[in-house]
RNA sequence: GGGCGUGUAGCUCAGCGGUAGAGCGCCGCCCUUACAAGGCGGAUGUCGGCGGUUCGAAACCGUCCACGCCCA
């Protein structure tokens, strides 16, 4: 096909060649590339320009993209486009995490595919082969960002592995460290037997599963307690029973000690005023290594902990259950526990929730390990505070809640992974015990026996750095004085523990006390067309991609920018993006009809004594919408300005100012010129209004239009303060009178295209200077030779009558107007009731008893003149 | 168990103290020379239930019911 966007720079007057159907397919992807090359998206450190700042939340390096990310790319595009359009420079930057464990999964896959584990090729060439795996299949993401039109600066790219963003965290670590903000410490951590590494509190998904809740009697003769558990199995690492201090069912018990079933060991009793006396039996087995509560005890009796699994959840200890998984011991020890009679009750399935490992789901075990933690206190402190004190703002504000809950409560953040994807920790070991921290410009300690810990750093760790890591902190950069700090963090509400506490923390603490970004806008999450949840595992998961392919990329934005509530989800159906892509067509083709009757941009605005009231009309409405659309931005509210772009174009701009200039533009002549530049007009700042959210549609219309460049760099539409609310109601009228005509149209069974003859009475009235428009919607033609009015509507004070040619449908006729009738006299009844009440005219404000007066004397003149339109038919 | 949120047209959602709205879907007529991915017209709601506050409640308060989410 021809290149639409191109236009012959002299060619004024030359018809721009525009197909009749949009086929973005065709013109997006060459229109993306032709960003990139001309370098729109690259932002410079040393423009004079206020700086305008996104990073992106980091995807994932094995991901690719999903609905999720069009819907929060889509915004943050929008965000960072308009602010260009406004002269900011604009920086998106763009780029992913390392993702240890999900990558790391990835190449042991492939390994085990050649029949080998990561410990056969040794962590160096592992790490290697990770590296492969990434270049060859890695970041598939990147490249759906550019189908989906993301105008992020690739020459910025950054990557959490990078050694860059490696210094950086090196860097953090060594300060935290030294400021006794990093610790090593034994504690029961989230341990996942299948990836073999500890996790994080947040990457632990808790799930309603069937189990079994098992009373065991422990204990001889006596001395015998009754205790319930889900899980059996980890009764041979018990160390005592716990009752509640004032428990007078068991305070002769405290302080002695019992015999341990399927063991040879006796544990004793504690009183712990931690447990619940009503739950259950009031008496919890304890085990301090596999139970964080149980640890808790544990710590506060001075309890012996012992370990019974290894780290694949394969139990331990010598005797009969050794060697069985966890789940095979837990039926082995309840049998067991059953022929010994020590079983008595029962209760299965019982529902309760079980953590589960986010990235592989596997059953977490709880595990006493030592591991490296953050003491986040001081520092979620600090992101507190932020927020509190107002210098960094939560949209919506309800989600603040949330915030605060989380980073209020915080634990202790558990870091070290045991994994060989990652950032390595900076920790060395000594021969006599000597432990040394060792920072990015430092040589690790020389000589035997000394060795780095083999662990390696949450991913998370490397993503909180990432609005400053990426602008090449520590170091004082250009780019970093220009940039930091950024202005928005938007990312979806299920994110806030990730992303948001962590940049949070690091950056106040990294930045001496700056934040990372004024604001944090968070986002619903994206559902299907009835609200349910999409997820990978669901049939209902959607590949935007095939939506692009199918409807064109601006299609799938302005779709998820219409159903942008702050904070709500957002659900998105096929039906929907077709309706988007319709939309974008009808763009297309209005600016296609504009073009071929000379939509002209060139030149000043004529004043506004030289423009119809309809022009004025169009161009008050305009600025209206141009403060509206600026004062939704400010808010976040992206699907009002959608909405509001939507209905402005074409409810507005198609439906009313294109129709009503079409005479215009028949008669030529100057009115044509002056209405084809107030059309150029409002569709250039239209067009630009909406090029944040359908960039590509927008680019090609508006290239055509003007001549110009690229709408990417044009500037974003002011609000000129021109405001006609005397065209506007004169506009208001036509249409009232338009829509009336239609309706009686219609309900008389007329064809739309059926030209009518017909008397238009409008003197003395806002109509006078539209008959020709009226005439034209209405498709009705002048009166001729015996012109006989078998129909008469008076409307706003005008009389249009028709000669239908012989009789009228009266039974079609006394319909309508009945029920006219009837909706004018129920407004009747309700306003004149509420004038009737004493206390509404002593208490309701003055403008609200106006507004009623108002309705009822409307209300009134309704009556009357359907009264007399009822009357004057002929009978049935 | 604790906290938060939501129940408005067939579906998905706006509205959050003064005449119940949108998109999609539905019904009827129409290829009216920009667009059938379109035009014109139309129908559709005890605004979850009950009680209260108010001159006035979809909106505010209480309570119940039903869903959803987060945390434990």
């Amino acid at each position: 096909m021809t290149d639409n966007t191109q236009r012959p720079a002299s060619g004024q007057n030359s018809t721009p060649e525009l197909p009749t159907q949009y086929t973005p397919a065709e013109v997006e992807g060459q229109l993306y590339e032709r960003w990139v090359e001309r370098g729109y998206f690259e932002a410079d450190a040393k423009s004079d320009k206020p700086a305008y700042t996104i990073v992106i939340p980091p995807p994932n390096v094995t991901g690719s993209l999903h609905l999720g990310h069009a819907f929060q790319h889509t915004l943050m595009d929008a965000l960072t486009r308009r602010k260009r359009m406004q002269g900011y420079e604009s920086l998106w930057l763009p780029g992913m995490d390392h993702a240890g464990i999900a990558t790391q999964n990835k190449v042991e896959q492939q390994l085990a595919e050649e029949g080998k584990s990561r410990h056969d090729i040794g962590r160096e060439a592992f790490v290697e082969r990770v590296w492969q795996w990434k270049e060859e299949y890695g970041g598939r993401i990147l490249g759906q960002m550019r189908r989906l039109g993301d105008g992020v600066d690739w020459s910025r790219e950054r990557f959490t592995m990078d050694e860059g963003l490696s210094n950086a965290v090196q860097t953090i670590f060594k300060k935290l460290y030294d400021d006794g903000l990093i610790y090593r410490a034994e504690r029961i951590i989230n341990w996942c037997p299948r990836c073999l590494t500890a996790i994080s509190d947040i990457e632990v998904d808790y799930q309603d599963d069937d189990g079994e809740l098992v009373s065991l009697k422990y204990g001889e003769g006596e001395d015998t307690v009754v205790v319930a558990t889900t899980r059996a199995e980890t009764m041979l690492g018990d160390t005592a029973v716990a009752v509640h201090p004032d428990d007078e069912r068991y305070r002769h018990l405290v302080g002695r000690r019992i015999k341990l079933p399927l063991t040879d060991r006796t544990i004793p009793v504690v009183a712990d005023s931690h447990v619940d006396p009503a739950f259950g039996t009031g008496a919890v087995k304890v085990t301090p290594a596999h139970d964080p509560n149980d640890f808790a005890i544990g710590q506060r009796h001075n309890l012996e902990s012992i370990t019974v699994m290894d780290e694949r959840g394969i139990i331990t200890v010598h005797g009969p259950f050794q060697g069985l998984d966890r789940f095979e011991a837990r039926s082995a020890i309840v049998g067991a526990l059953r022929e010994q009679g020590r079983i008595v009750a029962e209760k299965r399935p019982y529902v309760h929730s079980v953590g589960h490992c986010s990235r592989c789901s596997t059953t977490i075990e709880p595990r006493l390990s030592l591991q490296w933690w953050v003491k986040v206190e001081p520092l979620a402190r600090a992101a507190g505070d932020a927020v509190r004190d107002g210098r960094v703002t939560i949209h919506p504000k309800e989600m603040e809640k949330r915030y605060f809950d989380w980073v209020d409560n915080m634990h202790d953040w558990c870091i070290s992974r045991q994994l060989w994807w990652g950032h390595r920790i900076p920790v060395w070991y000594g021969p006599d015990g000597q432990q040394v921290c060792v920072g990015p410009d430092e040589k690790p300690p020389a000589g035997e026996g000394w060795t780095q810990d083999s662990d390696v750093l949450d991913t998370w760790f490397s993503s909180g750095l990432w609005p400053f890591s990426t602008l090449g902190w520590p170091d004082r950069t250009a780019d970093l004085e220009k940039f930091y700090p950024t202005d928005v963090l938007l990312t979806g509400h299920d994110i806030i523990f990730f992303w948001v506490a962590r940049m949070m923390m690091f950056g106040l603490y990294a930045m001496d006390g700056v934040v990372p970004f004024h604001t944090i806008a968070l986002t619903g999450l994206v559902r299907d067309e009835f609200g349910k949840k999409m997820s990978k595992s669901n049939p209902n998961s959607v590949d935007p991609l095939d939506w692009m392919d199918a409807y064109g990329s601006d299609a799938v934005r302005f779709t998820l920018a219409t159903g942008a509530n702050p904070g709500a989800d957002v659900p998105i159906g096929e039906d929907w993006v077709k309706a988007s892509r319709n939309f974008a067509n009808k763009i297309w083709n209005a600016t296609r009809f504009a073009l071929m009757n000379g939509a002209s941009v060139e030149g000043p605005l004529p004043e506004p004594e030289k423009l119809s009231a309809t022009d004025r009309w169009i161009l008050s409405r305009l600025n209206r919408v141009v403060a509206e659309v600026d004062a939704y931005y400010e808010d976040y509210q992206f699907a009002k300005l959608s909405d509001a772009l939507y209905h402005f174009a074409w409810d507005e701009v198609f439906d009313w100012y294109v129709e009503l200039s079409k005479t215009t533009f028949l008669k030529g002549g100057e009115g044509a010129q002056v209405s084809g530049r107030v059309l150029g007009e409002v569709l250039d700042v239209m067009l630009r209004l909406l090029h944040p959210v359908i960039p590509f549609v927008t680019e090609t219309l508006w290239t055509t239009l003007t001549g110009k460049e690229s709408v990417v760099v044009a500037d974003w539409p002011k609000d000129s303060g021109f405001r006609d609310p005397a065209a506007e109601a004169e506009i208001g009228e036509v249409q009232r009178v338009v829509t009336e005509v239609r309706r009686f149209r219609s309900d008389q069974g007329l064809q739309p295209g059926q030209r009518v003859p017909a008397r238009l009475t409008l003197d003395g009235t806002l109509l006078a200077p539209h008959e020709d428009a009226i005439r034209q919607l209405l498709r009705l033609q002048p009166e001729g030779e015996g012109f006989n009015a078998t129909a008469t509507l008076p409307v706003a004070g005008a009389v249009v009558a028709l000669d239908l040619s012989g009789t009228i449908d009266v039974a079609a006729e006394r319909k309508r107007l009945a029920k006219d009738l009837a909706v004018a006299e129920k407004e009747k009844a309700d306003t004149t009731r509420k004038l009737g009440n004493e206390a509404f005219l002593a208490k309701a404000p003055e403008p609200v008893v106006a507004k009623i007066r108002t309705r009822l004397a409307t209300a009134e003149a309704d009556i009357a003149r359907i009264t007399a339109q009822i009357a004057a038919l002929p009978e049935a």
